[in-house]
DNA sequence: TTAGGGTTAG
């Protein structure tokens, strides 16, 4: 009988090393139960040539998996061995296959399966499972399909485990239409074929194969197992398909399956991303035993879910228990903090990251990347980017849209050629960030050329958010009419966006007329945005024309809208404060307003001048003032400005763009109180300094 | 001696 390793404790074995007098009938049980260390199967081996037992090519294959494969180490002692081997079969080669694999040489399994050809050593169908396993696993695809051909010719093209073995070749190769082609052409289709097709249309995303196949695994009558159900709750939550994870999770429940973690965590997972956050949280309470993924898939659904807050919060909760996050967590966490421009915990998380020497993935390092960008902080991005051992098109796509969005406009395109010179091909995503650029830095004829060259040299059709770019450059370069005539010209139909790029152009450059036509459509396409009208209204104050801008506030109100109201972040020593414009909920409140009254006072001293053609309209004439004075970023800046030493930079975020008033205010405050302010909205960056913005009042 | 499943970025 075969006897598992894991059924002698530890202690049972000795560490020292026991002289072997006699051996007993079967080799390899004194070899798994004395071999602890490479010493003794060395002592083991010495005996069995003494006696010429090693003559027996079963004894030898056993010493032989003894070296390759339970004992940790290197695979030299194990070569070794095999090469004393004087016509080693196939079973011989499979053990050192296996244990190349195990020791992560995938290249020398290969190298010994062509050995193995090449001296005519008929393969058997385990040798055919662990070798298709390791091209697999380095994507070997040539050798791959030479070895599908060997599997026909030996016969064991309809071996189930070779099967399985091969439609995950091609899976993972990113062949999933041959892995199919086999799947379909085999004759009978166990669990375990199904499940490895499932697994390759998991890992290229093709989530509604998924459910299709499932669907027609239910009919075939074949039953499922708890492997499939992982598989199709990941696709339920990609596709949102709630029905379909209900009825799994009901199936969980009836089969007392709730012990499977990875199971439960897929439905986590599914949950979460069907917008069921509360129920997957519900589930993940309950689970007794959570291991890192199951703790990311939970961060990671807030995280996707917007609620960054209860992201972080759990996070927290995490680093009470003993399990480690890993990079995947980090990913979570740390966009969690760029989404709430959570610079001082993102900062902290970022230094965790390296003192727990985790590996700086490429996934994990564009997140930090973006981290940085998103803060306001495009330095340390820059610097991460530098760092980073691997970098994707992803990893450029953040720089560009960073430096773009921190107003390094034409660093940004610096950065667009290096990419090119570097023989990264650039993606659609890369062309928003290379237009955005040209639009915050006012380079209209660069943004022109992109637009053009990026299908005609770079084979990428621009799509509507590339129009919305353009549209964007022109219109804030004042070239109204022209953006105008380009909505017209569209291929397609122009959405409720891109004409929103237009009114906001219109608004900083005052144009009545074609923030008018561009309300008119907006409201055809998308009736129920507040901030339109209130866009509109303030295009009409800006001019002075107040009834106008009365009307449309009254439209606002009319249909039953309220203006979406203004809410800045601030983050202090960790803990993020969250403002609304007169808002009185904070505890220091009182506080906070008089150290608003202060910093008014003192700008006002210094020449700034209220502008309160963007108040409420709601408000007296004399308390317009005092209602601009309260927009949330005022209270979040004086609450920076008390709580934090003299000279810190003061970082706010904030759900809506500035207005008019609150730039001029922050810029005079940048410069009184010696400050830099950093403010993003929902649209770019503001670097306040020394009075004046790196928007250059162009936003 | 052989296979398959859960969490991540623009």
């Amino acid at each position: 009988m075969a006897i598992s390793l894991l059924s002698f404790p530890a202690k049972t074995l000795t560490t020292t090393t026991t002289p072997i007098s006699e051996f007993p009938n079967n080799p390899k049980t004194l070899i798994l139960e004395q071999c602890k260390t490479l010493n003794h199967l060395k002592q083991v081996h010495a005996h069995l040539i003494k006696s010429s037992l090693v003559l027996n090519p079963k004894i030898a294959e056993n010493v032989l998996e003894s070296s390759a494969i339970l004992l940790p180490g290197s695979m030299d002692y194990a070569l070794a061995v095999f090469r004393a081997i004087e016509e080693p079969q196939a079973a011989a080669y499979n053990i050192l296959i296996r244990g190349f694999t195990l020791k992560q040489y995938p290249e020398e399994a290969v190298l010994l399966f062509k050995e193995m050809r090449e001296n005519d050593v008929e393969p058997d169908k385990f040798t055919f499972a662990c070798i298709l396993k390791v091209c697999s696993r380095i994507c070997a695809l040539k050798e791959g399909e030479q070895i599908h051909a060997q599997i026909v010719k030996f016969g064991y093209g309809s071996h189930g485990f070779v099967q399985s073995t091969l439609i995950h070749l091609y899976a993972k190769c990113g062949k999933v239409d041959v892995a199919r082609r086999v799947f379909d052409e085999l004759p009978e289709r166990g669990i375990i074929s199904w499940n490895a097709m499932f697994s390759g249309y998991l890992k290229s995303s093709h989530w509604e194969e998924i459910v299709i196949l499932f669907q027609e695994m239910l009919e075939s009558k074949v039953g499922f197992d708890e492997v499939t159900l992982t598989t199709v709750l990941t696709a339920c939550g990609r596709l949102g398909k709630l029905d379909l994870g209900e009825w799994i999770h009901e199936y969980i429940e009836a089969k007392g399956l709730k012990d499977n973690l990875k199971l439960i965590t897929s439905l986590i997972d599914m949950y979460a991303k069907c917008e069921k956050v509360d129920t997957a949280r519900k589930l993940f309470d309950k689970v007794p035993r959570r291991d890192v993924v199951a703790w990311s898939a939970m961060i990671s659904g807030y995280s996707q879910s917007d609620r960054c807050r209860e992201a972080l919060n759990l996070f927290h909760k995490m680093q009470m228990t003993k399990v480690d996050p890993n990079e995947v967590t980090m990913v979570s966490v740390l966009s969690s903090c760029a989404d709430l421009g959570a610079f001082e915990t993102g900062t902290w998380v970022h230094s965790f990251i390296k003192r727990k020497r985790m590996k700086l993935t490429v996934t994990l390092g564009t997140t930090i990347m973006d981290f940085y960008a998103k803060c306001g902080s495009i330095e340390n991005s820059l610097e991460v980017f530098e760092e980073m051992p691997s970098k994707n098109v992803l990893s450029w796509n953040v720089l560009i849209q960073g430096l773009a969005s921190n107003g390094q406009g034409r660093k940004a395109l610096e950065y667009f050629s290096l990419m090119r010179e570097k023989g990264i091909k650039p993606s659609d995503v890369t062309f928003i960030g290379v237009l955005s650029a040209c639009s915050h830095a006012g380079l209209v004829d660069e943004g022109r050329d992109f637009f053009v060259r990026m299908s005609i040299d770079y084979g990428t059709e621009p799509r509507i958010e590339h129009y919305g770019c353009m549209v964007d450059i022109l219109a804030r370069a004042g070239l109204i009419e022209e953006a105008y005539q380009f909505i017209k010209s569209m291929p397609m139909e122009p959405n409720a966006v891109v004409w929103r790029t237009l009114l906001a152009s219109c608004k900083v450059h005052k144009n009545i007329k074609f923030g008018e036509k561009s309300f008119n459509h907006i409201v055809k396409l998308d009736p129920k945005n507040s901030g339109d009208y209130v866009l509109m209204s303030n295009i009409y104050s800006s001019v002075g024309k107040w009834e106008d801008a009365l009307r449309a506030r009254c439209q606002m109100k009319l249909q039953g809208m309220k203006k979406t109201p203004g809410c800045s972040l601030i983050e202090i020593d960790g803990a993020i404060h969250e403002f609304f414009a007169e808002d009185n909920a904070h505890p220091r409140s009182s506080e906070i307003y008089d150290a608003v009254e202060n910093m008014m006072k003192r700008i006002k001293s210094s020449g700034y001048v209220p502008n309160t053609a963007e108040a409420r309209f709601d408000a007296e004439e004399d308390d317009k003032e005092a209602s601009v004075s309260h927009h949330s970023e005022k209270l979040a800046i004086a609450f920076g400005l008390i709580r934090t030493s003299p000279g810190t930079t003061i970082r706010i975020s904030k759900n809506l763009r500035m207005c008019t008033d609150c730039h001029n205010a922050t810029k005079m405050i940048s410069k009184v109180f010696h400050r830099e302010i950093i403010v993003r909205d929902r649209n770019r960056f503001h670097h306040f300094k020394e009075g004046s913005c790196s928007c250059n009042d162009y936003w």
